[in-house]
DNA sequence: CGGCATCCTCCTGGATACTG
DNA sequence: CAGTATCCAGGAGGATGCCG
């Protein structure tokens, strides 16, 4: 942790690391990450009413894009009704361990932005 | 590091710490910030330069957000032309630290997405 | 040089309604 | 229950032009 970035080399790799990050760091998969993270496995309508704001189309779209970038594994039960289950896979744990850092330092250092903002804001 | 985020108690801290993710997250501030911790100290059109495909306005828009945020420090060197230097804030270094880990996992694990994605495209 | 203001376009994402 | 499909408003962000 010294702050230096990895300084990539080939300008096509940063491109392409930049672009998963910009998908990754979207705010729903953060939170639905983390959800996982937490609970373990969970359907789709408990995901839904645990991700506060969440709407059905985000819920749908979040979920099958981290199904499709590994992240997470979606279980369908052939019983009625309908069940599917999801849950991360190593990946995606990786991942949710990956953002911690940034949790943390989004949580410690809150008072000090809000601080900075009002300073800024006072001008 | 192990994974588990913080599991934040207080609903409203929570959504503020979200905010603050979402806002620094953002695809030009993650790259400016790393810039700036690799070279040191730059000014607007060097920023301009070297952060690939960025417009003016965003540019403008996303200094501005980290100067607000306590990130950066914006100096004014009253010459003609005029000269305006942008550098990271102590504060600023630490978010980049944070970064890194998530870095450093697109990097390592950009290989492994990426055959998660062929995997599911070609059903 | 380092902006700000304006216009305009595209895409995200919410609301709603319908299916297996 | 777990989606898919459609419509639509709002904001992100590019292009252009003007100022100190």
């Amino acid at each position: 942790m010294d702050g230096t970035p990895p300084a990539e080399s080939d300008p096509r790799v940063e491109r392409l690391v930049n672009e998963l990050i910009g998908r990754v760091a979207d705010k729903w998969t953060m939170l639905i990450l983390e959800l996982l993270e937490e609970k373990g496995t969970l359907r789709f309508t408990e995901i839904g009413r645990q991700v506060e704001g969440i709407s059905q189309k985000m819920l749908t779209q979040t979920l099958r894009q981290m199904e499709r970038d590994g992240l997470a594994t979606r279980t369908v039960h052939p019983v009625v009704p309908p069940r599917v289950d999801y849950a991360l896979t190593p990946l995606g744990n990786s991942l949710s361990a990956a953002f911690c850092g940034v949790w943390i330092w989004a949580e410690r250092h809150l008072a000090a932005v809000e601080e900075a903002r009002a300073r800024f804001d006072a001008l």
